[in-house]
DNA sequence: CGGCTTTGACCCGCGC
DNA sequence: GCGCGGGTCAAAGCCG
């Protein structure tokens, strides 16, 4: 239903220094691409970038932050690799301030207890615990956001999602809609927003992990292997 | 009829 | 303690 989304490079940083912790940085997308294309990374001083050869369809805006991490643990023995990849031409880049730097912690958090085989915790609870606990736990779910540029205000990212709410934020023009993935067991979030300063920049809020692959169209069984990256 | 959106009411964290 | 404001609920309406 959802139209593919129009989306251009913008390389200016969006979140650095705002005091905004949800925010993790930002994603520009080129209008060819139908969502952040990521397999690997080369962090800059600037932040990651993503080179365009490293394409593939993001299942999850929470694993896009932790692919990014992984390979910021991992691309020193890739320098050089990667950035010739580039061409000049980043496409893709995260950037990383003061102000988000406990949400790396969060997902590094996230990250280790899904290494250990921890990571059960919130996949599990029953609609009763969720429904006590539900937005106003102090336990924040790993978030990051990127910035586009689109006609549409919610973009194809694989996921199924139902809006639930919207509002008005003070101050700016344009209300902010809140989506949760309809999948069954899975709390994951989003918010979607318009630029205050600039209406054509959508911004997107992800909030917490997909515990499922994308619902795409595809028979499941036949999920690219390079899934996997993803969902350990 | 089921799934989704809309929207006003409500909850609750936070700053003062 | 109080008020503000962001986030969520849930009933009603819409749509295929």
């Amino acid at each position: 239903m959802a139209a593919a989304p129009q989306a251009t490079l913008n390389q200016q940083p969006l979140f650095e220094d705002q005091e905004m912790p949800t925010q993790m940085g930002f994603f520009s997308f080129p209008p060819h691409l139908t969502y952040p294309q990521l397999g690997s990374c080369h962090q800059s001083s600037k932040g990651f970038i993503i080179p365009p050869s490293l394409a593939a369809d993001a299942p999850s805006t929470t694993n896009i932050a932790e692919t990014l991490l992984l390979s910021s643990a991992t691309h020193k023995q890739r320098e050089g690799t990667i950035a010739s990849d580039l061409g000049g031409h980043p496409l893709l880049s995260l950037q990383r301030s003061r102000a988000n730097l406990w949400a790396w912690g969060e997902v590094n958090e996230c990250l280790s207890r899904k290494r250990s085989g921890s990571g059960e915790d919130h996949l599990g609870l029953s609609s009763i615990k969720m429904k006590k606990i539900k937005a106003r736990r102090k336990v924040r779910e790993p978030r990051f956001c990127f910035k586009t540029m689109s006609d549409v205000d919610v973009l194809d990212d694989g996921y199924k999602w139902r809006k639930y709410g919207q509002k008005v934020v003070k101050n700016t023009q344009h209300p902010r809609s809140y989506y949760r993935c309809t999948q069954d067991n899975c709390r994951v979030k989003k918010r979607v927003e318009r630029l205050a300063e600039d209406p054509r920049m959508v911004i997107t809020t992800y909030e917490g992990r997909h515990a499922h692959s994308p619902s795409l169209d595809l028979e499941e069984s036949q999920a690219p292997s390079q899934l996997s990256n993803f969902f350990f």
